[in-house]
DNA sequence: CAAGCCAACTAGGTCAACTATGTTGGCTAT
DNA sequence: ATAGCCAACATAGTTGACCTAGTTGGCTTG
C-alpha cells in the first residue's frame, strides 16, 4: 500500500484494481485475487482491501460472488449521461416488478421451512 | 433496525438516509445526526453506521467535515447528473438485493404454487 | 480581561476477530 | 464406485477497539 500520500489506503487499492481492470489486466469474467492474496500484495489488512473492493462492487465494476470470488463485470460501462436516464428509467420499472413478484411469492408462502435447501 | 430482509444493515441505513435527504427531511447544508447518535438510532455499532454515511459521501450526497460533522450537500442544481449517478446507484443496489431474495424464494418453492409460473 | 490550555465532542482510517454462508475437493464408509 | 461428510477456502457482514485529527467551549492562569 502504498504512499504517504495521505490518500486513504482503501481508495488507493480501489483506484489501482480500477486501472487494472480498466488497463485489460483484469479482464472480464475473471476472478480478482482473493482479499487474503490482495491483502498481502498490497500489504493492508483485510478490512481494507474489502472496503476497497466494496467500492468497486458497488460501482459495478466487478461482481462478487460468495463462496467463489469477485469477478470483473462482462458488461462494460454504460455509464455515460444520455444513457444514465435510460437505466434510471429501466431499473425503476425492474424494481417495480421484482417488487411485485416477490411481494406474490411471499404471500404464496404460508410458512415454509427455510431449511428447504439443495 | 435490521428489518429481516436479510438486506445488510449498512445499506438499509443508507437508504434511509438517502431517503430522509430526498424527502426533504434533512435539507441541504444540514447536518446529519453525529455517528454516535445515528448508531443508537438505528440500533447497529459504529462501524454499521460509518459505512453507510461512507456510501452517501461516496455518492456525492453528502460532505464530511472532520471534527464538525457530516453536511447534507448544497451544491443547488438539482436534478443534475450527480442527483441521476445517486439514482442509478441505489437502484442498482435494491435491484441485486431483490434478484436475490427472489431467486432464494423462487428455488425454495418446487411446485407448492404450480399455478404462478415456474 | 485575555491567552492559552484542555476536555469533550466530531469525522475518518485501520485493524483484528468473529459469524454466516457458499463452494470445492478430498476422504471415508457403505 | 458412489454417496455423504467434512475440512479448507472464498465472500460478506458485523462488532469493538484503537488511533489520528479538526472543532468547540469552558476553565485556568497570568
Amino acid at each position: 500500500m502504498v504512499k504517504k500520500t495521505g490518500r486513504p489506503g482503501y481508495l488507493q487499492i480501489a483506484d489501482e484494481l480500477r486501472e487494472r481492470i480498466r488497463g485489460g489486466l483484469l479482464a472480464p469474467g475473471e476472478p480478482l485475487p482473493s482479499t487474503a492474496q490482495l491483502a498481502e500484495q498490497f500489504d493492508a489488512s483485510l478490512s481494507v482491501v474489502k472496503m476497497a473492493v466494496g467500492i468497486l462492487r458497488n460501482e459495478g465494476l466487478v461482481v462478487g460472488q460468495q463462496g467463489k470470488g469477485v469477478f470483473v463485470q462482462e458488461d462494460g460501462q454504460p455509464e455515460q449521461d444520455s444513457d444514465l436516464r435510460t437505466e434510471v428509467t429501466a431499473l425503476r420499472s425492474a424494481v417495480q416488478d421484482l417488487t411485485r413478484r416477490l411481494e406474490q411469492v411471499e404471500a404464496a408462502l404460508p410458512a415454509a421451512d427455510p431449511k428447504t435447501r439443495n
